[in-house]
This record gives C-alpha cells, sequence and structure tokens, in this order.
DNA sequence: CGACACATGTAACACGTTACATGATTTG
DNA sequence: CAAATCATGTAACGTGTTACATGTGTCG
C-alpha cells in the first residue's frame, strides 16, 4: 500500500483496483475492507495523510485521498531494505507430510493430491504467460490501441510475477518427485 | 500438534522438543507459550483431553499430559485431506521487487541481498545433510551408539524437509536470475 | 551456589478473515 | 428502473508475536 500510494495519492478503493491489476494473475482480490482498516492504521501511525480538504467536493464522489507522508516515505525506503523471508520450507504440505509420516507412516491424501493441484496452477499460468490478456499494469494512460502488456518503465510486471510463481510450483514439484523416490517407491 | 499427539500423549515441553527435533534444521524453534495457549484451545474445543488424574504424582514434576480425543483424530484426518495451499506467489521479496518498481523503477536493495542470503541458506543446509548430524528424529529409543540417521519408519525425515528447502531456495535463485535478465541487465 | 533445562502459564498487541451495513453513481 | 460498479466502513473472530512471570529439578 505503501508503494502504491508512493507512485500518487488514491482513496481506499483505487488502492484496491492497483492491487488487483498487479496481483490478479497470481493472488485473490483483497478484501476492500482491509484496505480502509489498514488506512486508518496507517494514518494513525503518521505514515499516511488525507489530502486536500475534508469536504468532498461538490459532485465529487464521497472519497478520501490520502499521500504518503514524509515518515512514510522513510518507512517505504526503511522497508524496501531490510531482509525478506527466506522462502518457507514449512509450507502446509510439508506440514501435512510429517505429520502424515509420524502419525501412521502414510503419506497424507493431500500430499498426493497436491502434485495434480501444481500441475493445473502451471498451465493455468502458461497460459497466462502466452496469451498477453494481462490486465493493463499501472494505467499508464498512453492510448493504447489494444490489449497492450503491461509495464512500468518498459518491463512487464506480471511476467515477473508469474515466473516467480511457476518456479516454486516446479520446485514443489521436484520435492514431490524427491519425497515419491525416498517413501514407498509404489 | 495433533500428529504429534496422535502418536503418543504428550505435555506441552515435551510437544515443543519433538516439534523442534523435528522442524530444527528448517526453522526456528517456537515459542513455548504458543504452545500452552493453543493446548488450551484445543482442550476448549474437545480435539484433546487430559490424561491420567488431574493431580500430579508425587515426585512427579508438574506435568500436564494430553492426548487426543476421537474428535481431535478426526480433526487431523479432516485436515490431512485438505487441500494444501499452493506455494506463494506473493511473498515478501516479490513484492518488495514489486513495491521497488513501481515507487522509482529501481530494484529494492533487499531483493538484490536476497540472493546472496539464499545462497548461505542453501550452503548451511548443504552442510546439515552432509554430516549426518540431525537430531535424533522421534526418540524411537532403539540402543543408539552413535548419531543415528533419525527415521519414522527407515524414513530419514530430516532430508525431506531439507530438500523441500532446497529446491525452494533455488527457484528462488533461478527467478532472481530471471529478473535480473528483464530488469536492467546492468 | 549458580546456571541451565524443565515446566506452565498470562497479557498486550498486531494482523488477517469473514461477513455484514450503507449509500452514491453509472449504465443497459 | 434494476443491476453493477464505485466507495466507505464496522464487528466478531481466530491466530500468531513478543515479552513477561513463576517455580522446580539437576548438575557442575
Amino acid at each position: 500500500m505503501l508503494a502504491i500510494l508512493a507512485r500518487s495519492a488514491a482513496h481506499g478503493y483505487e488502492i484496491k483496483r492497483q492491487h488487483d491489476e498487479l496481483f490478479g494473475e497470481i493472488a485473490a482480490p483483497v478484501n476492500v475492507g482491509q484496505i480502509y482498516v489498514t488506512l486508518g492504521r496507517l494514518e494513525r501511525d503518521g505514515l499516511v495523510a488525507r489530502v486536500g480538504g475534508d469536504e468532498a467536493g461538490p459532485g465529487e464522489k464521497d472519497r478520501k485521498v490520502y499521500e504518503l507522508t514524509e515518515l512514510g516515505h522513510k518507512a517505504l525506503r526503511t522497508w524496501l531494505s531490510e531482509a525478506s523471508d527466506l522462502p518457507v520450507g514449512k509450507s502446509d504440505v510439508v506440514l501435512k507430510l510429517v505429520a502424515g509420516l509420524i502419525r501412521d507412516g502414510e503419506i497424507a491424501p493431500a500430499v498426493v493430491e497436491h502434485r495434480a493441484r501444481c500441475l493445473e496452477a502451471l498451465r493455468r499460468l502458461a497460459a497466462a504467460r502466452v496469451t498477453g490478456i494481462r490486465p493493463a499494469g499501472l494505467g499508464l494512460s498512453e492510448p493504447a490501441d489494444g490489449p497492450r502488456p503491461p509495464s512500468i518503465t518498459g518491463v512487464d510486471v506480471s511476467e515477473l510475477l508469474i515466473d516467480a510463481s511457476v518456479q516454486h510450483l516446479q520446485a514443489e514439484l521436484r520435492w514431490l518427485d524427491f519425497v515419491h523416490d525416498r517413501l514407498g517407491g509404489a
């Protein structure tokens, strides 16, 4: 949210739309309600502030536009510099595998089924990658004459997101093979 | 926790130890406090129940041993059958990359640094894999004459966990390469 | 005796999830 | 006019995080 607001001031609903455009292909849409809650918390903490008068202009919709404060910019910079979590080795499936093993030595049904779900997801992403029908990135409103690939500065964002998902889905499949190898080769 | 209790009744601290033995190599130790909180919630929901009288036997330490109820076993079975989350495409690093891009078109420092952290983690895991100095799995207390590899039913659990982490760390590295490729090849 | 592992808990806090409530504006 | 989209919010709930509080047993 801070990064979206860093680009330009916006109101809650607009933030939601931008988020969903950005991540729509790899993640579910956010619950709008959460945006407003978070916006409230950010304002409370002084990271964002209402822009313009508190009065909704005449004819204007009922909007509350927020912008990043100095503190907000700083917080964003800080966050962008902080170390990120390493990919989890303790995911839901892994947990279920171990749980199943210590319970009765069997591979949990969910783990078996997981393979198919990964393949399915991979197919979906492959399709999304081919058909360039990706939501228009960040509304750089240059005259679009067709469904153009979204970009920030000439870079196709959704491609980066899709690749991240693809790599991790493939990793999951390789791991499932490894598991299958070690446990009952059946 | 349900799976651990499915193996045999245990008290909170014991659950913590088993968890840490199982996941020590790929995850931080759990906060013991959380175990007790969760145990309380599970008891409230009827998934676990105190075993033995409520009185701590004489000479016995101050222990509260819990076992799975029928309902608990059922809940565990159900959970083991439910679909697991697919690996996330929306991790911390990914978020930071996108945030950095929409903010100023730059790749966030955290993303750059991330590569080194992945390599480091990979080295750590490789070392852990080679030296079989893994914590003794689940306390199958057959006479051990040396640091034996832990196993449930002849299977080295930590090997499975380590592989999961390794695969995902490699996926992360491949993705970082991809990103580097697409963005400023600098 | 002092440190450390064993053993159990509580309180404050932050956060996400789900679901519900309300109203204005656009558009077929 | 009805339905969809725009737009803002609240309440209940579950859960994890951090930190603190307390006491016993064991071992060098």
